[in-house]
DNA sequence: CGATGTGAACGCGTTCACAGCG
DNA sequence: CGCTGTGAACGCGTTCACATCG
């Protein structure tokens, strides 16, 4: 029902985290389900749950709760999953290419469409059935493809060599491997995902503990 | 100086930024930095770094700024970096086998020292100079080796099948990379890395532009 | 009755503003 | 005088509690 308001980002993880148990509560053929049974699974509280929903509106019956598909196609519409999207790897490397082979993305409305590279060796080669573009070529690229989205997985080095090939190739989100931190216009969406990070936040919690 | 504050995630996310700007700013040879200078490398606001330091201690000097090799080493010691961390990595498929030979890892201080999988191909086989062991064997190694982190990059369907030898292994924290929540004691620390789930929040906010 | 939907209260992380000190 | 260190104010996300309605 609302719409200008302004979401805050853990919400919207939260809403991804319902999102894959009701497709599992649909799977097992439930035909209601209560804030209560996505709180627990998904660890947080029923009013949580509810207040989520809420922020775009009134999905659920009082007295019985929640239809699972109907709040399925509900959120995927919320988070823009009623449609697929078209990404480009850019950095080749071994998590690069992991990326490429990986069927979870495709299975949940990602299409990975283009490959992007620096190397001689890469560039002109075939991946998973897809030509690796030199990077100078991004531009062209995301035009004719219509990509929106570019997943940055080249080693930190090449981070400054590249970044205004990004800036000006039309892509409108980068989820970045990378531990640099992008100087990009804020009309670009900039994603950040860092394992070093991750384990540094783990070795401190395990720290802690004496 | 306090040691019982409880204290925010995000706090220790940026403390991670901190630490590698002032590593380069050492590496630059500078003699002091000025929180404003950290402040505007790390995206955030002087006070807030300043705040975010003084949760630990009073590590500056008023009128000069910091010193970028004593805070390095004081951050270093406060995210408990001032050791190394040996780690397991559990399900070697592309995304596991990648990490395996990421020299990111070694390079900040963790040690990849044992692979499990449950693959009667991949059991048995080396892979970058490690013996992959069957997950069953877990307690054991990580006992042998006092392993203490494990990275969890098995298929999801995997998860219910080792999670119990997971929790009773004697590790301590766990970086999932399934989409799974992990149901395990409070005792075992456990961070998620959720690629899917990033660019679910891309999306959303892409969507949101219109 | 039962579970949703939602204002109001709460708590916590961030920001402010200035005292403190080199 | 400059920049840190920090209590206080603020704003926002979470939790509470209950009115609402099938």
């Amino acid at each position: 029902m609302p719409n200008k308001k302004k979401i805050a980002e853990s919400a919207i993880s939260r809403l991804s985290v319902y999102l894959r148990i009701l497709e599992d509560t649909v799977a097992a053929g439930e035909s209601t389900v209560s804030s209560q049974a996505m709180a627990s699974q998904s660890g947080t509280t029923a009013a949580q749950v509810r207040k989520d929903l809420s922020l775009f509106g009134s999905f659920g019956r009082r007295g019985l709760g929640y239809s699972p598909s109907d709040l399925v196609s509900r959120i995927r519409r919320i988070l823009g999953l009623h449609r697929r999207w078209k990404i480009a790897v850019i950095g080749l490397g071994r998590v690069g290419s992991a990326l490429v082979e990986h069927r979870g993305f495709f299975d949940r409305g990602f299409d990975i469409v283009a490959l992007f590279d620096t190397s001689e060796f890469k560039v002109g080669s075939n991946l998973h059935g897809l030509q690796v573009h030199h990077i100078d070529e991004i531009s062209r690229v995301v035009h004719d493809k219509k990509i929106e989205v570019a997943v940055l997985t080249v080693p930190v080095e090449a981070v400054p060599d590249i970044i205004d090939l990004i800036r000006d190739s039309g892509i409108k989100g980068v989820l970045n491997w990378t531990p640099a931190r992008l100087t990009l216009p804020d009309t670009i969406e900039v994603k950040n995902v860092n394992m070093v990070m991750e384990l540094e936040a783990l070795s401190f919690k395990l720290s802690q503990r004496e």
